[in-house]
DNA sequence: TCAGATCACCGC
DNA sequence: AAACGCGGTGATCTGA
């Protein structure tokens, strides 16, 4: 992969500066910025400065030129390629353990606020899946001859939560129903038949990004009309509709404002508590309002992302005993918040797979019950799901 | 030469 | 007026 992406990277910088009409690092945002808004004089207006006041080149500003220069695509283009090449496909294979012949990740217990793991010296919590070019790296991960790498994640796991913790009697009543969670709420959002809407993916596909931002982020009209393209006015009307068909998301999101500030913290379900006294403070200045906004943001967030969290460490502690118990040779290998990663003997395929979404499903007794997904494969790229 | 900041971008 | 939650890594830039 290196020598094949190494070639198209060469390729794409070549035409970069052909364009350009001269050689300059496009590695540099700095040189980068003065050769698209200075000497090719793609315009500005509205666009996005860095703190040190220079036009952003970030992805999203880009995306935004596209069609506007030619240069756009192949700066996304190396930059993708770029991305993938210095930061796995030639540094992973450095970070091979010689005695074992394999990268250990180190995993740091509290080095996140909500009760997350985080992984370093490699981060093994970030290995690209979203792209076809990016995916292709997951073929690297494999498992011994006679083994099979088995993987299960939690189904809409932070929904879930929501759901359950709100008490959203149709969030709660889609997922009794085991709906397609996004067609229900794009059908309910917009007051068509559930068959009708499954079919208009877009629609599907904007009340999932909504459903997202809802309980991760805490949603403002602003951000929504920048991720989706929306209009501004169009996204506060799609709120509305959003919040008018799930009240109980309203009212979560109020509660938790509320309880944060008189509190001075919040909590997961169960019990990690995580502090914000900014929100105890009163300056008014535009600068601590934005801090305060911030952390309100944070705050809606921890208890369904520390709750996730949470069940996942039980359900790992648990399964480590499990197997212990059963005799079983399988072992976890990798955690990837709402994923499980074990290696398998062949033959144990079928019990391993069955204890692992047992164990994992009965990890936490929500009202939007658990559900894992689990498939198997000689790598992490060619897997295929198992059971179900 | 090196540490830290900045920018950009990978994942959930 | 300004702007989304949680992380880590690599390349570049800056300043000691």
């Amino acid at each position: 992969m290196s020598v094949e992406l190494t070639a198209r990277l060469r390729q794409t910088e070549r035409e970069i500066q052909e364009i350009a009409g001269y050689a300059f690092n496009i590695n540099s945002t700095q040189q980068l910025s003065d050769v698209l808004f200075g000497k090719l004089g793609l315009p500005t207006a509205g666009l996005k400065k860095t703190q040190a006041g220079a036009y952003s080149t970030a992805a999203d500003v880009l995306e935004g030129l596209r069609g506007k220069h030619e240069i756009v695509d192949l700066i996304l283009e190396q930059r993708q390629l770029s991305k993938l090449l210095s930061t796995y496909v030639d540094a992973l294979p450095n970070m091979i353990n010689s005695r074992t012949g394999r990268v250990h990740t180190s995993y740091n217990q509290t080095g996140a606020e909500t009760g997350r793991l985080s992984s370093t010296n490699p981060n093994l919590q970030n290995i690209p899946v979203r792209t076809d070019i990016g995916r292709e790296i997951r073929r690297a991960f494999v498992a011994e001859p006679g083994w099979l790498l088995l993987s299960a994640d939690y189904s809409q796991v932070e929904l879930r939560i929501l759901a359950h913790i709100s008490g959203d009697e149709y969030l709660l009543a889609a997922f009794g129903r085991g709906e397609d969670i996004h067609a229900s709420a794009a059908a309910k959002v917009y007051g068509v038949p559930l068959s009708q809407v499954t079919k208009e993916q877009r629609a599907v596909g904007a009340v999932a990004k909504m459903m997202n931002f809802a309980t991760s982020y805490g949603v403002t009209a602003y951000g929504l009309a920048q991720r989706t393209g929306l209009s501004r006015s169009d996204a506060e009307d799609f709120l509305q509709r959003y919040f008018a068909t799930y009240p109980g998301v309203r009212r979560y999101i109020e509660e938790t404002k509320a309880t944060a500030r008189e509190q001075g913290y919040v909590e997961t379900l169960l019990g990690r508590r995580r502090y914000f006294p900014v929100l105890r403070t009163t300056a008014n200045t535009q600068q601590a309002y934005n801090i305060r906004m911030a952390a309100e943001r944070a705050a809606i967030n921890h208890p369904i992302q520390g709750t996730a969290a949470d069940i996942i460490k039980i359900a790992m502690i648990r399964l480590h005993r499990a197997l212990a118990e059963r005799g079983s040779r399988a072992r976890m290998i990798l955690q990837v918040h709402d994923e499980l990663v074990l290696e398998t003997p062949e033959q144990e395929l079928a019990a391993t797979a069955s204890l692992v979404r047992e164990t994992m499903e009965a990890a936490y007794d929500l009202k939007a019950a658990l559900k894992v997904d689990v498939e198997a494969g000689p790598n992490w790229y060619e897997m295929e799901a198992v059971g179900g």
